[in-house]
DNA sequence: CGTGTGCCCTGACAGC
DNA sequence: TGCTGTCAGGGCACAC
């Protein structure tokens, strides 16, 4: 997915056209995509205003002057297409507002969409039990100590539970580890509070210059009005393998899996 | 409880 | 306008 950079970028780019707007309609073009679509969705949107947009870790919100608010998750594969030339057949859900039309775009699925009361918002069910935000004051060397504490499994592994930290994917961890100089695969517990010191501003710098940058580019991603972003080329460690460290100019890049997941780390400098 | 595994789905690419 | 295998930014259900 789109990680938190991108999910960030994707709503204030939506936020340009929606942000006031009513929704005029809205379609569905299949009942589902990893979840049924809502019950009431169309009928509940249609005709309601868009207060504001917002994002909770890779969830970005569309909030209405119905006391509801639209969630959606864009899975792997998801991104919003605005004024899409031609309809593209992964195009799962339309809304048409203010003259232009936003496609939610998902050809694997992974995402989802939900329909919750406003007021409720953080009692949804993943919300609720969510970690803080990475870029707000929530997240303090003192929550990562906590939350790692005795935990036996890698770091890696933990800073992707969302439970941890909310909003980090597998190019961020991976980063921010390497720029940290922690193994990914030392137990959590044992990342100790000099490393962790490190680690806390390293996970703000990468994610906020990726926001900066306007969110990573991989084949399926692109900006919502189509443009592609760039943080890919400034990846460090991801997708390097075989390469020579950046770091410490001595070791090669090694690439292992984790939770069924690739990780990629230097060997020689992140210990 | 914590931890590990498989799987949902489509598309891109490498290798034959 | 070949085939097959592998991999992909996530997160859930389930087993132990």
């Amino acid at each position: 997915m789109p990680e938190l950079p991108e999910v960030e970028t994707t709503v204030r780019g939506l936020a340009q056209f929606l942000d006031g707007q009513r929704i005029e309609r809205l379609v569905l073009n299949r009942p589902d995509m990893r979840f049924p679509f809502p019950e009431g969705l169309v009928q509940s949107l249609t005709g309601a205003r868009v207060t504001a947009l917002g994002r909770r870790a890779k969830y970005g919100l569309i909030h209405t002057d119905r006391d509801s608010t639209m969630i959606f998750h864009l899975g792997m594969s998801g991104r919003w297409r605005i004024d899409p030339e031609t309809p593209d057949k992964h195009d799962h859900l339309v809304i048409e507002a203010a003259g232009h039309s936003f496609a939610l775009n998902d050809p694997r699925r992974f995402g989802y969409v939900d329909l919750v009361d406003t007021a409720a918002l953080y009692d949804w069910p993943t919300f609720a039990v969510m970690g803080p935000e990475p870029l707000g004051d929530e997240l303090t060397v003192e929550h990562l100590r906590a939350a790692l504490k005795g935990r036996r499994q890698a770091i890696k592994l933990l800073l992707l539970d969302q439970r941890v930290v909310a909003g980090l994917g597998n190019i961020y961890v991976c980063e921010a580890l390497f720029r940290a100089g922690i193994n990914p695969r030392k137990a959590g517990g044992r990342v100790f509070r000099p490393a962790l010191e490190r680690l806390l501003p390293t996970i703000r710098d990468v994610l906020e210059q990726s926001i900066v940058d306007g969110g990573s580019s991989l084949r399926d991603y692109a900006k919502p009005d189509g443009e592609l972003g760039y943080f890919a080329t400034r990846f460090q460690v991801y997708g390097r393998e075989g390469e020579p460290c950046v770091r410490c100019d001595d070791g090669v890049v090694r690439r292992v899996v984790q939770g069924g997941r690739s990780t990629w780390f230097c060997p020689k400098c992140q210990h």
